[in-house]
DNA sequence: GCAATAAGATTACAGGTGTAATCTAAAACT
DNA sequence: AGTTTTAGATTACACCTGTAATCTTATTGC
């Protein structure tokens, strides 16, 4: 039941989750770059409320449309599926590609060290409560 | 002209990466886990020739099939794509995901931080100390 | 009140994808 | 050589996606 939210749809998302409620126009209008005529949003906007991803409540003859879903929750979706998809669930390597390939920036580094910092202090919540490792993480 | 190799085929081509030259019945055997007929799997195969991905050999009236793709290429393809498509190209996000969404086992943890270590001696390229990260890369 | 607007709903349509079945031609068997 | 097998080629078909145009209906301007 992984959400199925499309490419075009997900710039729709990306709008509504930087601001919302919005009115369809308001929409297009944040995704002039996107050069997309107002149909075509529209369409988007239509299919996502289907997919029960975006919500509206009327305002006049207007919906005024709300992402239904939390970014952090899709983006943690998305980042789960591309990683059993892409890398077939292996972290190292998915990891190591983007550090390798990317040439990260210091501040990039930076950043990723505290992460990696904070984690390792969390050790102790980061299993789940119960003792058992949280997840099945491979590394062949 | 990013290579688009759908899902599926995606499966094909791991098992090609992981060894080739390979027949259709080979592929389809190794494949077996995803439980499609030949003629499936067959029509992939057909379909990543015709993408270019796939080359092949004449073996009588069989074809032994191989990548026409490097796999590391192709992952930092995607890499990238899903890097500007479902994170705007914002790499530190991507990374906060995935380090504090997937919980790294410690092996990982370990295993990244030696890429970090890697990457730092090599810090002489790289500055954005203005937050943007510089949307520079690939020197290959 | 009635026509012009305009918002959302419905319909369209081609190309990609999952999922094969059928067609064709050549090799293998008898 | 003729028939059977079988490999790849072609065709099928429904659903998703990008990209709208048209339809319907409520609202607003006379």
């Amino acid at each position: 039941m992984t959400i199925r939210v499309s490419e075009a749809e997900k710039s729709v998302m990306d709008v509504l989750w930087q601001e919302s409620p919005l009115s369809s126009l308001e929409v297009v209008e944040k995704l002039q770059s996107q050069d997309w005529s107002e149909k075509t949003v529209k369409t988007f906007l239509n299919r996502l409320v289907k997919k029960g991803v975006v919500s509206f409540q009327k305002d006049g003859r207007r919906y005024l449309y709300s992402p239904a879903i939390e970014r952090d929750e899709f983006l943690a979706d998305e980042s789960e599926g591309f990683l059993e998809k892409v890398f077939k669930g292996n972290m190292k390597e998915l990891l190591a590609t983007f550090v390798e390939n990317k040439q990260l920036s210091t501040d990039e580094l930076d950043y990723l060290k505290s992460l990696l910092n904070d984690s390792d202090s969390d050790e102790s919540t980061k299993s789940s409560k119960d003792g058992r490792p949280a997840k099945e993480l491979k590394d062949d």
